[in-house]
DNA sequence: TCCCGAAATTATCTTTTGTTAACGTTGCAA
DNA sequence: TTGCAACGTTAACAAAAGATAATTTCGGGA
């Protein structure tokens, strides 16, 4: 219950809704666990999940035509996670969202959280803050691969995500960062021949 | 007044608002005329413009630290533009907006529009809809980032703007593309090599 | 029409990345 | 405990991109 205290929280410092009268909202939302490896959305699926992450790290990816992975993000514990595809432009997902490591979900769906919203427009602001919230790291990861190279993607990425860096596969840094596994490798080893001088 | 009847058609399309019932939305924007190369928000500004394209490209930049410009995005008639910065994260804006033609624009102010939608909700889905088309667009030039070769990217972005491409010089087109216009000027070359085969 | 300056191309060389494969390392399961 | 599979590293080579500079092309203004 400790993230409905959160996200209670962030609802009446967003738009002064008291959590006493966040009941209509809550009611409508399932706590969710998955296993580590265990997928959440599965590539062709219709539904429109958005879910906040108590606990855990979940991958988006994309299988490409050549038949490997790429990841496009990773969300935590603290942050949305929505299968944007459905969402917003109700197809069928082309992204598959799977644990890294156990996690702990309190999810609704989206459809839903649209009807509430017509007859509680209080819980708006929670909605925009989301959407913002995206749009806001999209656009921060869409400029660092127009102003920057790997490694500086990379250094960034450790200087601010150490805790992720350590939590997750290096692989999947790799192509999150638009790279290869072996150039990841190559990377490392320049910084650390460059930090020994 | 073309555009107020096209943004008043997208209006009632997504939330059944009149056109007759739009006045108090409409009467706070601003139709703004920029020259060719005028710069519509400038490095640093704190202004939080939101605007609808009537006609023209603006294009978004920002300096790199070594004093290069890099392309984040172009927009076009029939769009939306923000200074995102102001709006989502309340900084000053890192980036520029200039027009790269003549530019017509509806201009409003983000925090007007709040104003507004506090009193008229019923405009609501139209803020809703401009963020999700925004992220929508945001997420796809993410993907290509991390699932295509800028050669994949630039020939993606032929088949799908051909027209935008060839309003645009090259070298925005290859600082969106994460590449220098040295390299985009080669990429040509070998698709045109290949397409004689 | 001519001329200038910006943009694009080309050339040369360096650096980085992709590709493929081999080699260690490690963690988990039988 | 052993064995295996996945992961990261390394190597070798090919392909692509970056940096810099010279050259050509092109478009708009005098």
């Amino acid at each position: 219950m400790k993230t409905i205290n959160t996200l209670q929280k962030l609802l009446f410092d967003l738009s002064g809704v008291l959590p006493a009268d966040t009941g209509p909202l809550f009611e409508m939302t399932t706590p969710v666990s998955l296993e580590a490896n265990e997928a959440y959305i599965r590539e062709g699926e219709n539904s429109r999940r958005l879910a906040f992450i108590e606990q855990g790290i979940i991958r988006a990816y994309t299988i490409k035509e050549n038949g490997d992975e790429a990841t496009l993000l990773l969300r935590w514990e603290g942050q949305f996670i929505a299968s944007h595809d459905t969402i917003i432009n109700r197809q069928p997902s082309r992204f598959i969202y799977r644990a890294l490591e156990p996690v702990k979900l309190l999810q609704i769906d989206y459809g839903v959280l649209e009807e509430i919203l017509k007859t509680h427009p209080e819980y708006e602001p929670l909605r925009n803050f989301f959407l913002m919230k995206m749009l806001a790291e999209s656009l921060k990861m869409l400029e660092s691969f127009v102003t920057q190279s790997p490694e500086e993607r990379y250094r960034e990425l450790l200087s601010e995500r150490f805790d992720l860096v350590n939590r997750v596969p290096d692989k999947y840094i790799a192509s999150m960062l638009g790279i290869t596994p072996v150039s990841l490798s190559r990377i490392r080893k320049r910084m650390y021949i460059k930090g020994k001088k």
